[in-house]
RNA sequence: GGGUCGGUGCCCGAGUGGCCAAAGGGAGUUGACUGUAAAUCAACCGGCGUCGUCCUACGUAGGUUCGAAUCCUGCCCGGCCCA
């Protein structure tokens, strides 16, 4: 593992492109040369599962951990009931505490997978907003909190003042969010002693919220740190892949998916991606750099962003897997690969059952259930352009497969464009 | 509460009685070119085993009309102004 002195993080943060703005950086500076300190980066549970673009702020709090200071991941509880304003146009949707508890829960699984938990100086807590603002009285969170905040400052800050200025406007609700997150950061300072929160950049202002609620409350001083929001080379957000997002969660984007959306990333923006979210050392992946721009189309940054990534998300094993299952699918011909390297790939990439008798049965059907096309004119759209074959054949309009199409092994090889397979196995029982 | 403007497909946004599944743009999908890249060019871009003067869709419920996204009424939601 790698070994920073305190001094060493500021430096490697900012040269990783991690840095978008900090408080006062010069005493941040010294407090982190006087010793471990703790720090928190907050998600909110708006789905069951994290997604890559949360990838950045886990992996934020684990450079912390690995240079010897103490990480509080929060799963937002509370504020997941109210939602952030920032970031959008539009007032979000409200949760349902079921859905909420149980996204809280899924969430907190996800958290826990890239920190250390053991017992020690830098033990990661991992905490939930929820437990302290619940039972705050609404009178009290008023007088405790609410006091401590002009409404001018609050309409001055970009997320609400963009709501304001939006034909949407922005709810009280969504109003407050600022104070819930403000009141987190002193909440974890007075319980843990954490004096540094971090996040992406769009929380620049709910975190700097907290820093002077700190201030004026307890006097004391805490820090901010952002580092800038990931985003694709065309400036939208970063994430989304051709199914839609690219979760954390397997049964929602399995190691093979998640593994493939690394490998495709675009050449434009693999150096940004790769010194963000590596964990390997700068001069490391200085070098690589080099040799990938000599000899771009061999992906060797993309390669290694995906493999590192997809072991440190779904474990060393899964890892393998998915990189077998792409080099057969993306090597040489996936047409003569053996039915137990089939196998492999079958589970690996989407998979659907075959009916026992495949001559002329239709594929529009089997292309929706694997969730590679939406719905049968969506399939028929693509036969009429020929995107789609079994094993190497384009089939025709009608989309008609033959027995002949079958794979050793009862296998049927279906791809849809040039990067998308789906894996058919016949079912056991004939 | 009053006034006023508005609610259109994934998003933005045109459309003010038939020619509207609805201009245009973006996003997305596919094809060509490539390197599982980008850029570029092109096609597609609600649904349906019947591809049709078919179904669904222009906030919602009704109404007028041969015919409504377009007109009328009630309701819901939002912006702005007044109280």
């Amino acid at each position: 593992m790698a070994t920073w002195t305190a001094m060493d993080l500021l430096d490697d943060l900012a040269a990783r492109g991690l840095v978008h703005d900090t408080t006062d950086l010069a005493a941040l500076r010294a407090r982190l040369a006087q010793g471990p300190i703790g720090l928190y980066i907050g998600f909110d549970p708006t789905a069951d599962s994290l997604h890559v673009g949360h990838l950045v702020g886990q992996l934020f709090m684990r450079r912390f951990q690995l240079a010897g200071h103490r990480p509080f991941p929060l799963a937002g509880g509370a504020t997941g009931m109210i939602g952030d304003p920032g970031g959008r146009s539009e007032e979000r949707n409200l949760l349902e505490g079921d859905t909420l508890r149980h996204n809280v829960e899924r969430i907190k699984v996800q958290l826990s997978a890239l920190l250390d938990f053991e017992p020690g100086p830098c033990q990661a807590t991992l905490v939930n907003n929820a437990d302290w603002t619940a039972p705050v009285t609404m009178l009290e969170f008023l007088r405790d909190v609410g006091k401590h905040f002009t409404v001018n400052q609050m309409m001055a800050k970009d997320s609400v003042r963009s709501r304001i200025e939006s034909e949407h406007g922005i709810s009280y609700t969504e109003f407050s969010y600022m104070l819930l997150q403000a009141d987190d950061f002193r909440h974890l300072y007075e319980a843990h002693g954490v004096e540094l929160q971090a996040g992406a950049s769009d929380q620049w202002g709910n975190i700097v919220a907290g820093v002077e609620l700190i201030r004026r409350r307890l006097s004391a001083q805490a820090f901010a740190m952002t580092h800038p929001l990931m985003l694709k080379s065309d400036g939208s957000k970063f994430g989304k892949s051709v199914g839609g997002s690219v979760w954390l969660d397997p049964q929602r984007t399995s190691p093979y998916q998640f593994r493939q959306f690394w490998i495709q990333t675009d050449d434009a923006m693999i150096a940004t991606y790769i010194k963000m979210l590596s964990l390997h050392p700068l001069e490391e992946i200085e070098a690589l750099l080099v040799q990938q721009q000599s000899v771009p189309e061999k992906r060797l940054a993309q390669r290694a962003l995906a493999d590192e990534l997809t072991k440190l998300v779904h474990g060393d094993g899964a890892a393998a897997t998915a990189a077998d299952a792409a080099d057969v699918l993306f090597g040489s011909d996936p047409t003569t690969a053996s039915a137990e390297v089939l196998a492999v790939v079958a589970q690996e990439a989407p998979s659907v059952t075959l009916p026992a008798e495949l001559d002329g049965q239709r594929v529009h059907e089997l292309l929706i259930e694997g969730g590679v096309a939406k719905s049968i004119s969506d399939v028929n759209r693509l036969l009429t352009q020929g995107a789609v074959r079994a094993g190497n054949r384009v089939l025709e309009a009608d989309g008609l497969l033959r027995a002949a199409d079958l794979l050793p092994g009862g296998y049927l090889l279906l791809r849809k464009g040039k990067r998308e397979f789906l894996v058919g196995k016949v079912s056991p029982t004939g």
